[in-house]
DNA sequence: GGAAAGGTCCTACTTGTATCGTACCTGTGG
DNA sequence: CCACAGGTACGATACAAGTAGGACCTTTCC
């Protein structure tokens, strides 16, 4: 029984994004998804960051609360994706100037 | 004998775009700056934010340091724009995206 | 010349946040 | 059943960043 972990009762709001994306390390785990035009679902474990996975784990936390990503939690292992659709709705353009 | 501090010897980097947009009051600089298309030159004091006047002179700093702003010193007064082109060059529609 | 206005520098404080250690939880697979 | 791998929760730490006080600089204007 995997639970869905989407987060956004509100709105995705720019100052939370913006600031979930000033970090480097979480930019490069967003660059790393929008780079898969598939949104395959992808483990925090799998972008290989040169963190302790605790850290990471915090990392995500943040990109979730600021409506980037969502997550299912499949209890040993989450799978990250991201809301694509809902990121160049709301800001369009943004993903492409990442990189 | 007007000096202009225009601070980009390196081309604008996304990380410190990113961190500088991410501080409220310096977004709603920008903003504002973005808000009028003649691109008139604004004094530091112009946009009447709730803050000291070392800690406005701190944010203008920061946007500087990161290029979305040139500055020119009048000794009494700074003469502030926005680096419109080499926003919308550098990253394309980010302007946009703040509101 | 002196006061006032607009800003900066330096310093200090205080809040925020990135990081990780320890403990713990949940499936998977031998 | 039990070890293991992927993650989270909580707490501590350390560094970054936002904020303002005091002193000082430059130009304008009376």
């Amino acid at each position: 029984m995997p639970e869905l972990l989407t987060a956004q009762p509100h709105e995705m709001e720019i100052g939370q994004v913006l600031k979930a994306l000033a970090d480097e390390h979480r930019r490069r785990i967003i660059v790393e998804l929008a780079a898969d035009p598939s949104d395959a679902e992808r483990t925090c474990n799998s972008f290989e960051l040169p963190l302790s996975k605790q850290t990471v784990s915090h990392h995500f936390k943040t990109l979730l609360a600021a409506g980037l990503i969502k997550q299912v939690n499949y209890g040993n292992r989450q799978g990250i994706s991201l809301r694509r659709d809902a990121i160049e709705t709301k800001f369009p353009g943004l993903l492409d100037l990442l990189r």
